[in-house]
DNA sequence: TCACAACATTTGCAATTGCAACAGTTGCAT
DNA sequence: ATGCAACTGTTGCAATTGCAAATGTTGTGA
């Protein structure tokens, strides 16, 4: 029997190849609510966070400016964020969460967990628990 | 101490950042080459294959056809892939790598080497073998 | 206080990507 | 054989993305 292709099983490609499946998944899902991925975690961290300025966000997911000034154009168009004066800066926007949104959430977090869900399915407590373990430990300790 | 947002330590969330960093790290080690992630896939798929048609290539990566084939334009214009007749289908090209890629080739590989390298620097050799069967068993488990 | 660098955000334009239609080829059931 | 659906690959056009410049604001050091 011939060797595996070697890069079937590298990391790096295992890790691209779930990456890709994630978002196909996420997006088909958030596609119901009218959502980008983007838009989602953007919504989601303005939620959980609270009032954030625009490049606040930026650096939290290493996005560029102008991708999260155009991501809230389409979350503010779709009346679930709102841009507001910044209290004490008058070139930041403070960036909020409105009641429609926060009626969404629920349903988000269940999208969330249901992906997760699907994800591991084919994994024990236990294993699933190293899993997360090992990933967080890469996140942090990568020289990527 | 307030919890962690939840969604920090999840799993596709996880996957996901993961995947963009590598996928930058490769980018800016294959730019000096000319190259793009999706272009180094196929070259490096076709090497190791040997000679294959495009919509081989396309279910592999579970690719879209017009992606592959610009991509191998780009990569028959750089003189690395050509496109041959197909010796039993009309309808199909047979593509293979020119000399130039093959001498490629280790500089190739030594950048994947290097990139997995550098993300699993913090992990010992027993750990990092374990994350990779894990994570084996995901992609080949997961209901996504 | 004034010049200047850094910052926050937006936007015009070019490059890239994705969709859908197209052109040609093949297999298969009638 | 022939009509039709499925397949292989390419391309025009629209949508998306990325870069770089613009606009206005703030902090800082001479």
């Amino acid at each position: 029997m011939r060797a595996r292709l070697s890069r079937e099983n590298s990391m790096g490609w295992m890790i691209q190849r779930l990456a890709r499946r994630l978002d196909d998944a996420m997006n088909a899902r958030l596609a119901e609510h009218g959502l980008t991925l983007q838009q989602f975690a953007i919504l989601m961290t303005v939620i959980e966070h609270g009032r954030m300025t625009q490049a606040e966000i930026g650096r939290l997911f290493a996005m560029p400016a102008y991708a999260i000034s155009r991501a809230i154009d389409g979350l503010e168009a779709d009346g679930l964020l709102v841009r507001d004066a910044h209290p004490s800066s008058r070139r930041a926007h403070q960036i909020h969460a409105t009641e429609k949104a926060l009626d969404m959430a629920p349903a988000m977090f269940a999208i969330v967990k249901a992906v997760n869900a699907d994800l591991t399915q084919g994994l024990g407590d236990k294993e699933a628990g190293e899993l997360r373990r090992l990933l967080a430990t890469v996140v942090e300790t990568a020289a990527i």
